[in-house]
DNA sequence: TAGTGGTCTAGACCACGGT
DNA sequence: CCGTGGTCTAGACCACTAG
C-alpha cells in the first residue's frame, strides 16, 4: 500500500473513531502529540485532521483540541438516491402492485420520449413504512424497451436502484424533481392512514440512467407530519 | 484590516477572478510565482488557493496549474435555484422586515451553536413574487458574531448569497434541509394570498458557510399550487 | 502558566504534463 | 528537459483555553 503519510494518519484516526476507541465528545491526541507519536511534522498531522474535519468526524477548537462529534449524515432523497438510503434501515417497502408490463398511463410527471413510448412500460407501486406507520406511497414507471429480461421478483435489499445496479448494471446518472404540497385525496389518504385533506408532499421524479433511453418516472406521496424529507448537501 | 496573509492573497485572487481579470479557463499564477510576487512561502500560497478551490472558483491540475472555472452555484438547491430555473427572471423579493439585530427566536429549524447564541442575531423576512403573485415567504436568521459590520441595505441583485459573497467574502459551503407539507396558517396564508388550511411547502434550512461559526437559519413557506419547487441533479 | 490549535518561514524531494 | 502542483521536514511565533 503506497499511500501518503497524512493519508495513513487519517486512516488510523478515522478507524479508531469508527471503532469507538475515540467516542463522541472525546478529544483526539493533540497535533503536537501526533507529531511525536508518528514522527511527522505538524503540516502532515494537520493535513490528516483537515480531512477528518472536512468529512465531519471532528471539530477543532482553538486552545482546546480536536473533538470527535456525532457524524452528520443522510444523503438526500432530493439529491441522488432512493428512499431506503435517505431515511435509513428501519424502513420497509411493501408491494401494492408488483412490477408488470402494461400500457403507459395517460399522465406522467415528465413526458417520456417517443422511443420509450414505442414499447409498453413496467409499473409497480409500493408503500413504505417506518415501523408500523405507512409514510410514503411510491409509483414507478419505466419503458420495457431493452428491459425485456426484467424479472419482477426479488429486489436487492428492498431497493429498486440497488437491483438495477447489481443485477442489470444500470446506474442512476441524474434526476429531475418537482415538489408540491397537496391535499391527500381518498385512496392516498387511506393508504397513508391520514385524514382526507391532510397536507402531504408530492414529489414528481424523472431519473436518468446509464442505459440509453431508459428513464424512471415516478410519483411519491409523503406524509411528512412525523418524518420530514431530509436533505443534506456539502461541497 | 488585520487579516492573515493567506487570507489577503485569497482576497486578491478572488477579486481578480470576480472582476474578470482572470477569466474562465485562464490559469492563475503558479504557486511558486505567487511566492515570489508576494514574498510568501508555498504553505501560504497553497492555503489561499485551497480556499478558492473549496469554494469552487478554481480547479487544480497536477503538472499544469490552477485554472479558473465556471463557478458552480448549486446552493439554494431547492430554494433559489429551483425558483430561478422554474420561473425565470420574473421573481422579485420584497422586504417585510429588513435585516435588524435582535434576540434569537425561541424556535429554529436547527439548533444554533453556543458560540452563535452568545450574540444577538440578524433577522430579515422577505416575500417573493412571480409577477404579481406572492409565492414564497422567507425568514432568515444568523448570528451577529463576527458580522457586526453587516449593513442592512442593498442586497446585490436582490440576493442575500451574492451579497455575502461579494461584500463579505463569505461562501455557502453546505446545506441541510427538511421539507414538510403543512397547512397554511393565518398570517402565512394572508401573505401568500391563499385560503387558510391550504397545503403549502415548509422548508427548514441551515446553511453552512466558509466563515467559522456562521450558519444561516431559515424557514421557507411556498405556495406550490402553480409553481412547484424544481430540482435538478446530474452526476 | 502550560498546552492547544492557527499561521508562517525556508527549505526539500517527488510525480505529473508538455516541449 | 523544465515548470507545475503534491507532499513533507524542522523549525518559529502567535492567540486562545483552562487551571
Amino acid at each position: 500500500m503506497a499511500d501518503t503519510r497524512y493519508r495513513q494518519i487519517y486512516h488510523i484516526l478515522k478507524s479508531r473513531i469508527q471503532q469507538g476507541l475515540y467516542a463522541t465528545g472525546d478529544f483526539l491526541p493533540s497535533e503536537h502529540e501526533l507529531c511525536r507519536s508518528y514522527s511527522i511534522t505538524r503540516t502532515t498531522a494537520r493535513k490528516a485532521l483537515d480531512e477528518l474535519l472536512r468529512e465531519g468526524f471532528i471539530e477543532k477548537q482553538h486552545g482546546k483540541g480536536s473533538q470527535v462529534v456525532e457524524r452528520r449524515q443522510s444523503l438526500g432523497l432530493l439529491t441522488v438516491k432512493g428512499f431506503s438510503e435517505a431515511v435509513g434501515p428501519y424502513v420497509r417497502a411493501v408491494f401494492l402492485e408488483r412490477p408488470l408490463a402494461q400500457n403507459w398511463p395517460d399522465e406522467l410527471p415528465f413526458a417520456p420520449s417517443a422511443k420509450e413510448l414505442e414499447h409498453p412500460c413496467y409499473f409497480f407501486k409500493r408503500l413504505r413504512y417506518v415501523g408500523d406507520e405507512p409514510v410514503m406511497l411510491e409509483s414507478n414507471w419505466f419503458s420495457t424497451f431493452g428491459m425485456e429480461d426484467f424479472h419482477q421478483e426479488g429486489f436487492v435489499d428492498d431497493s429498486f436502484f440497488k437491483t438495477l445496479s447489481q443485477k442489470y448494471l444500470i446506474e442512476i446518472t441524474g434526476s429531475e424533481q418537482e415538489i408540491r404540497a397537496v391535499h391527500a385525496t381518498g385512496e392516498i389518504a387511506d393508504l397513508l392512514g391520514i385524514a382526507g385533506g391532510s397536507p402531504i408532499l408530492q414529489i414528481s421524479i424523472r431519473f436518468a440512467t446509464s442505459k440509453p433511453h431508459l428513464h424512471i418516472y415516478g410519483y411519491l406521496y409523503c406524509n411528512t407530519s412525523k418524518y420530514p424529507i431530509g436533505n443534506f448537501y456539502k461541497h
